[in-house]
RNA sequence: GGGUUGUUAGCUCAGUUGGUUUAGAGCAUUACCUUGACAGGGUAGGGGUCACUGGUUCGAUUCCAGUACAACCCA
């Protein structure tokens, strides 16, 4: 045999790919067959291939093969998203690297920029996926900016605008002024940073005496317009009705009280800055006070600040200072560390600003999707985040969708002047509505101006299982009635709201039904410090080495092992090894098996017989045991009893059975079950391994052009013999205990040993012997009713057995195990006489509880009787003989 | 600060409505094995007061309350 020792995955991969590719094993298209719908998460189109990628298409891909093979009509459909923020912000740092600045550009000649990045970068991360052995209709391929979805996500602009369901508000959002973008919460990261407290005396009108403020921004002071006292402080209550004076400015402003301020922080006193601080932009609505805007977008200083004009904002910090010193209004500065919070994109610090903003209205929206999730419709796995959810959509918040970007779809309003819009999905119908509006008909496309913002990524994907079937500029179309809706969608439990939920919400509102049956919810990857794996960090593998060190088959197999749904994985190189050795250990039972000569004359062996017999049993228990596991979603759960199934039971137990004697060949029955055990064992383990099982599968046997493991059956959950199964686990402990006598007397295996039965020959089952005598290269099985001398002796199940070990015999040894297990047992025993002398216990418990302590109370003092004996007669004359 | 979820072997996790032979798995670990599929392997072991303190119960890893610690979400 020329097959090599080791599995070599880099040899089958592509091979089989490409095959599956060409065979067109892939696509989906409707039939009578039922349908299994996936949609991808769509990675950002620019982005490459990262561990939490991998991790979360290993499953999906794990479910489609698995449904494809039970004979449904599996559809998963692939697709990128445009990532408006991420993407743009990377366009621009291209282009400044090319000493071109983004403002500079027109908005289309920037978006040519855009489109030229996306079609280099954008794919690569599809590419990737195929050498993980994905298995997506590649022919469906989607992006959330095509024309399609584009169309559909402005026509669900207008339809909710129409609805009443989209508004434009005012809001406090998180500027970068960098990017010259509104951000949102989750792209805000705050860390604790150096940074001063400056306190500044105000004048108080009509008196001498002044109030002293804490404060971290002096450059806000020029946006001041009130300073405020928490209502219970007596420092301050004589203030009441007064008016202090705002440095620099000299503006007079009321001095107020309101209960959010903290007495025990700085002075007690606080400033209020209704257009720079959240807190003070509510408490100037509770007060109603004027907001003054002392910023540009670009983080310079407004001309509204009436000081600095033009001046970066951090410059102005400097100069406030130095003014404030200089008109002696600067009492003292302190050191103080506090949360700053800065861009995830631009790393620039946020800048909280009020901003005219495009809003969803949720709270009526949300509600069918709310109660989708809570009576079941939608089923979150693991349950433990139905809490979480329900939490969330109690409590939901308007959804701004606008982003003051280029990159994304269009917000399709049009303004006839300042504030007058109107909204439709093009120009043409826009300028009709405008003249209604107007009752002008002279008005001209000249006349209007589109809104330059972009609506939010978000605002694409809610619609992504329903635009993946072009439904809702087609809703009638044969794709969306056939696959609408998806069965299962696999994601991250960090975008639970922005994705997931939305998607519900859309769901019901656009198709009249949820998006999908199921939500599984994987884990993060971590590193073995629990950090999440990130590229700053520099603490992720590369995928694609891992894959080509460890192969597909073996990184998807460590991906799964350790990543119960909802617990994070902390990876660690050993696991795509673990994924590797069990390749290897499939591959080498190939290699046995495929080594073995077939005799038509021999007969086959009763061990053999009844090897097969069990191994078909103890598949069928798999079988349901994994179906079962996947129908709750315990992917990892149902991997492992996979592996158990191939590892211990197959390698470990069947195939050492039925192996022939060295050089010998194998009988013809023996050898075409262990072929058609393997073939199944190998289409049960396909969906996580894909290639291979298909090598072996297409070595097994001969196969027609066209063949493939990958459209083969899944076999199918079958009623099993637990009795068979039970007296066969009997039996490898009888097994496991006569190797043990063989290593402890160091007994070689090839020396061939008899075993002692103390039992009556006719009533000892003694079916599964043959099996033990092969395992375990027996001269001869004797049964006898008297114990002998200088023999070993184990106990299974209540049934004594001894093994001759003349010269090997060593008492002591022998008397201290026989100690320990008898201790074991007086202990277990101790427990159940507790139970059974407490008279509640007796009266109150269940009678098949009851019979059970009994039955346990009778074995246990059994075998204490016996292992007593035992020890009698190893102390007594016979054993002092030796 | 508010909320949610956890805490079981060295590590990662199961433990199915409280009783199933005084708690299971994988990995790691120990001893032995240069065997004829596989050392990326085989065989046999060791390892846990189920975070802590109370309570309910005949009986608690499992139910309840509190404490400690951790993670996540919201502000």
């Amino acid at each position: 045999m020329d097959i090599p020792s080791k599995y070599e995955p880099g040899k089958t991969e592509n091979k089989w790919y490409s095959y599956w590719m060409k065979n067109g094993f892939f696509k989906s298209i409707p039939d009578e067959r039922e349908p299994y719908t996936i949609v991808i998460p769509p990675p950002n189109v620019t982005g490459v291939l990262h561990m939490g990628h991998m991790l979360n298409n290993t499953i999906q891909d794990v479910l489609i093969r698995r449904a494809r093979m039970q004979g449904k009509n599996a559809c998963w459909v692939p697709g990128t998203d445009h990532a408006s923020i991420a993407t743009e912000a990377k366009v621009v740092a291209k282009l400044k690297a090319e000493g071109i600045d983004k403002h500079d550009l027109t908005r289309e000649a920037f978006l040519e920029h855009a489109w030229e990045w996306t079609h280099k970068h954008g794919g690569i991360i599809l590419e990737q996926l195929k050498r993980l052995g994905a298995s997506c209709d590649w022919d469906r391929t989607l992006f959330t900016m095509d024309d399609k979805r584009y169309e559909s996500v402005i026509k669900v602009f207008v339809d909710l605008y129409n609805k009443g369901l989209i508004y434009r508000g005012v809001r406090m959002v998180n500027w970068d002024p960098q990017a010259r973008t509104a951000v949102s919460d989750e792209e805000v990261i705050y860390t604790e940073e150096k940074s001063k407290l400056y306190y500044v005396r105000y004048k108080i009108v009509g008196e001498d005496g002044y109030v002293t403020v804490a404060t971290t921004r002096p450059e806000t002071i020029l946006g001041d317009t009130a300073v405020c006292a928490n209502p219970g402080d007596e420092r301050y209550i004589h203030l009441k009705g007064k008016k202090v004076i705002v440095p620099m400015v000299n503006r007079e402003v009321p001095f107020i009280f309101d209960s959010y301020v903290d007495p025990d922080f700085g002075t007690g006193c606080l400033k209020i800055t209704p257009a720079h601080d959240i807190n003070d932009y509510e408490i100037g609505i509770r007060h109603k006070l004027p907001s003054i805007d002392v910023f540009n977008e670009d983080g310079t200083m407004s001309s509204r600040a009436g000081l600095f004009i033009g001046v970066d904002r951090f410059k102005a910090k400097d100069l406030a200072e130095k003014e404030l010193q200089k008109t002696g209004n600067l009492v003292k500065v302190e050191n103080y560390d506090n949360k700053i919070g800065r861009s995830e994109r631009t790393n620039s610090v946020i800048e909280p600003r009020l901003s005219l903003q495009w809003f969803v209205k949720m709270k009526k929206l949300s509600q069918p999707a709310l109660e989708a999730v809570l009576n079941g419709e939608v089923r979150i796995h693991p349950s433990k985040f139905k809490n979480l959810y329900r939490h969330w959509m109690e409590n939901v918040h308007d959804w701004c969708i606008s982003r003051q970007l280029w990159w994304g779809q269009r917000i399709p309003a049009w303004y006839y002047n300042d504030n007058e819009f109107v909204v439709a999905v093009n120009v043409t119908e826009a300028l009709e509505l405008a003249r209604q509006k107007t009752g002008n008909k002279n008005l001209s496309k000249d006349d209007l101006r589109e809104d330059d913002d972009v609506l939010d990524t978000w605002f694409s994907s809610w619609l992504w299982p329903i635009t993946s079937f072009d439904g809702i500029n087609n809703p009638d179309n044969k794709d969306i009635k056939y696959y609408y809706p998806t069965n299962d969608l696999i994601t991250a439990p960090e975008i639970l709201f922005f994705w997931v939920a939305r998607m519900i919400i859309a769901g019901y509102e656009y198709m009249g039904q949820k998006p999908f049956n199921n939500v599984y919810l994987t884990g993060l990857v971590r590193d073995q410090q629990r950090r999440k794996m990130s590229k700053s960090l520099g603490n992720s593998p590369d995928p694609i080495e891992l894959i080509e060190k460890y192969g597909a088959d073996g990184v998807r197999v460590g991906m799964l092992l350790c990543s119960p749904a909802g617990n994070d994985l902390l990876y660690e190189d050993s696991l795509p090894e673990q994924g590797r050795n069990f390749a290897n250990k499939i591959w080498n039972a190939f290699r046995l098996v495929k080594s073995w000569n077939i005799d038509d004359t021999v007969a086959q062996p009763e061990s053999s017989k009844l090897a097969v017999k069990w191994m078909e049993e103890i598949m069928k228990k798999s079988i349901i045991e994994i179906d079962s596991a996947f129908r709750k979603f315990r992917i990892s759960e149902a991997l492992m009893i996979t592996y158990k199934l191939f590892w211990d039971e197959f390698s470990a137990w069947y195939l050492e059975i039925i192996k022939p004697e060295y050089q010998k060949p194998i009988d013809t029955i023996t050898f075409g079950a262990t072929v058609a055990i393997f073939e199944k064992l190998l289409k049960v383990i396909h969906p996580f391994m894909p290639f291979i099982t298909e090598e072996i599968w297409q070595f097994l046997s001969e196969r027609n052009d066209g063949d493939s493991i990958m459209v083969a059956g899944m076999p199918e959950a079958k009623k099993f013999n637990a009795e068979l199964i039970a007296g066969f686990e009997l039996m490898k402990e009888t097994v496991g205990a006569v190797r043990t006598v063989r290593k402890n007397r160091d007994i070689a295996n090839r020396e061939k040993i008899q075993l002692l039965i103390m039992a009556d020959k006719n009533s000892y089952d003694s079916e599964l012997l043959p099996v033990v005598n092969k395992l375990c290269n027996l001269s001869d099985v004797i049964f006898i009713s008297e114990k002998q001398d200088n023999v070993a002796s184990f106990m299974v199940g209540i049934t004594e057995y001894f093994i001759p070990v003349a010269g090997n015999f060593d008492v002591e040894s022998e008397i201290a195990k026989i100690q320990a297990e008898m201790n074991y047992h007086m202990g277990f025993l101790a427990n159940v006489r507790k139970k059974l002398d407490n008279d509640r216990f007796v009266m109150n418990a269940p009678k098949n509880v009851l019979e059970l302590e009994i039955k346990k109370k009778n074995d246990a003092e059994s075998k204490i009787k016996t292992l007593e004996e035992a020890l009698k007669s190893l102390s007594g004359p016979m054993g002092s003989k030796k």
